[in-house]
DNA sequence: CGTAGAATTGATTATTATCAATCATCGTGG
DNA sequence: CCACGATGATTGATAATAATCAATTCTACG
């Protein structure tokens, strides 16, 4: 297929924001007309759900703006969030069947899918693609297996206030190399009360007592309901130990 | 490298328990006797420790035998198993400095390890290993996100249920396929009460009154520390929900 | 056999969940 | 622009679950 062909959406991909960091960045200008003709651009609305849990996987994406949740729930009803997917970040599971959770926008989000089929294939002739895709998975499971151990083996201080350092650093623009100098810093965060505590394991009531404790003690100032500003790096952190 | 000279230790992999199901399945003979000349296979004792949460990543390794487990722990020393690894699963941390977790062996174990640097090179110039290594890292993540439900919402009787049943099936022979036919099944336990404790995010008691209340119920019997009879499957299973 | 480490059991406490009510916040329409 | 309603968040009271502390009791091994 002629991706050249000027009659064909144009390349996304030269101007996407994720271009230098998402698993395609090491490709060349040819493998990305490919990659560029067997994908699009999609816009996903705050709550629209992309994967269902159990459903065939037919979609993978990238993530290029926005914030997602990877989810799953007990036989009760009990929602667990699995993950975040940030800029950057890929969606779903390739050479698998069927998803094993759910995705879900929590913002309005901008994504560039891919058939799954169409992907593996893609993948399997571009040991470059699939080595990206190696290492990107190889640190999601060591930053899933950090929040394993604060699933485990924290209390619920511990919890909010390690969550609050990761979304603070995760929301920090990938350009700058986002070291927290000790001063102020505001964030907007992406997830309701509810899906924090579908993050760490916790009811509504305990996220809330302790957004209240942590203003009261002044290491947060909360000046809206998504609206946090850190002002005490060093005593969050030292809460989640 | 010569790997026909008779000089040269044979070649174990020929002869590899885990030839088939490890992440070299898919190499050629060439292949296999090229990675059979950078790894050594090694024996640790229950106990020993293979890799240092912090530590330089300096190996890699093939699990040929036995069960060891991937840890982390707290600042306040208390410990969370992250994942537990079996005959043909992988070990270590591949492309990175620095191992996110320690390994420890819960049994005697045979292992066939590598110097990281060897194998990323090897790796990197072996797309179709690096497939396999994909596909198994995408299951672990799999795998890890579902042990993430467990941690975050269910509760004591919950994650032993589920802990029973998954040790059942990953402790059956690759060979066979594994389906519980209602029957009685005797399983060995490769972990201590407290090492259960620290996979399912509780306390030894706890852990120890869930036993005692699923003897009681005639859910498994217990002969020794070790030797669990799972008696009722179904019963078993529902109490996972 | 005796002993040390592991496991169990019991009593109590701490933490978090649950249930219930009130209070903010944000979007909407008068 | 403001009042209103709906949804989300907070707060309080109580209950449930698991942690902690403290003895025993196994049991594996020399």
């Amino acid at each position: 297929m002629d991706t050249q062909d000027s009659s064909r959406p144009v390349n996304f991909c030269q101007a996407c924001a994720v271009r230098n960091r998402a698993i395609c960045a090491d490709l060349d200008k040819d493998e990305i007309g490919l990659l560029n003709s067997i994908g699009r651009r999609r816009r996903i609305e705050a709550g629209e759900q992309l994967l269902w849990e159990g459903d065939d996987a037919v979609l993978v994406a990238n993530v290029i703006e926005g914030v997602l949740k990877l989810f799953s729930e007990t036989a009760g009803g009990k929602e667990q969030i699995l993950g975040l997917a940030y800029p950057s970040d890929f969606l779903g599971r390739p050479f698998k069947e069927t998803n094993s959770y759910g995705v879900e926008a929590l913002v309005p989000a901008e994504i560039c899918v891919f058939y799954r089929a169409d992907f593996d294939r893609f993948a399997r002739e571009h040991p470059k693609l699939e080595h990206r895709l190696l290492e990107r998975t190889l640190s999601e499971l060591d930053r899933t297996r950090r929040w394993m151990l604060l699933l485990g083996r924290m209390n619920a201080e511990q919890k909010l206030a390690s969550f609050l350092l990761e979304t603070a650093e995760r929301l920090a623009p990938a350009s700058c190399g986002f070291v927290p100098d000790g001063g102020s810093r505001r964030i907007e965060l992406p997830l309701s009360r509810q899906q924090i505590a579908d993050v760490l394991g916790l009811t509504i009531e305990t996220v809330s007592r302790q957004f209240t404790r942590m203003k009261k003690d002044g290491l947060i100032d909360i000046a809206g309901r998504r609206d946090v500003t850190i002002l005490d790096w060093d005593a969050l952190n030292a809460r989640t130990q």
